[in-house]
DNA sequence: TATTAAATGCAACTAAGTTGCGTAAAATAA
DNA sequence: TTATTTTACGCAACTTAGTTGCATTTAATA
């Protein structure tokens, strides 16, 4: 039933303020029915011929979700950023998981970081990313 | 004492058997003087005219010292890899601190990664990297 | 339905990193 | 020391992800 997920992303969307939008609400929706984060190409392969987006646009969207808080981006070992829905995780504190043979990029969403002392001195911390890296179940 | 970290980095690449060259010894003299992991183009900079070396053999050397486990890569947002000596750290378990403001990553030494619940079933680890983000000393 | 501010599409660009191939230079043997 | 061989280097050309400027379209509103 991918037609809730972009009823729920212009839900979300209107929630915003900003302009609903065909290119916001079919990303949106994309990333709500996708659990791991994805690549702005895996998104246009998705997207798919008939409702596809300009390149320049979707990274323009990619950027007002991650500005608006509808999503987060993670860039991994690739490279790439892939962006990911923010209604899963709580917000700055996520971990992933990297495949090193398929990179695909999993959150982890009951894991939790933690670090075993301070940081130095004078130093803020606003966000705290821990990514495992090793094979998934597909690749182990 | 720079001549000293280019003393160290000889010995070292001697260590692996591979050729000792120029491009490598002061490559990896750069990196043992630097304590935190820096980009292609610092490493360019720090280099300077006279002892420059061509852009594709930087980043052939920067690979086999990562390959020979002299050197380890962090990816960070701005999409560039950061290179850093390994001896300072344990392999396989870094944190590594993200300003956001000035960008600059530095290692935490102290701090190791911890997670809190078990992987998704058939996940293997073979790595933790621990990002924190906020603002460094300088930048706060 | 007309207006207008914001979003889109296009073309051209930048920046980081890669590939292929001929040349130079370490390491080894003579 | 010199010749040989293997490995690294340098150059040019390429790829890929993401950006910028500007003209056009479109969602919201009056």
């Amino acid at each position: 039933m991918l037609t809730n997920f972009y009823e729920q992303a212009e839900e979300m969307i209107r929630h915003t303020g900003d302009r609903i939008t065909r290119g916001r609400v079919l990303v949106l929706g994309i990333l709500l029915a996708e659990k791991k984060a994805i690549s702005h190409h895996e998104i246009e392969e998705k997207l798919g011929d008939d409702s596809a987006i300009n390149r320049v646009t979707l990274y323009r969207i990619l950027e007002w979700l991650n500005k608006k808080d509808l999503a987060h981006k993670v860039i991994s070992g690739d490279r790439k950023w892939r962006f990911r829905t923010n209604i899963y995780t709580g917000l700055h504190q996520h971990a992933h998981f990297k495949c090193s043979i398929c990179a695909a990029v999993t959150c982890l969403n009951d894991v939790k970081a933690k670090y075993s002392s301070p940081l130095p001195p004078g130093y803020q911390s606003h966000e705290v990313e821990l990514t495992v890296k090793g094979l998934c179940a597909e690749c182990a």
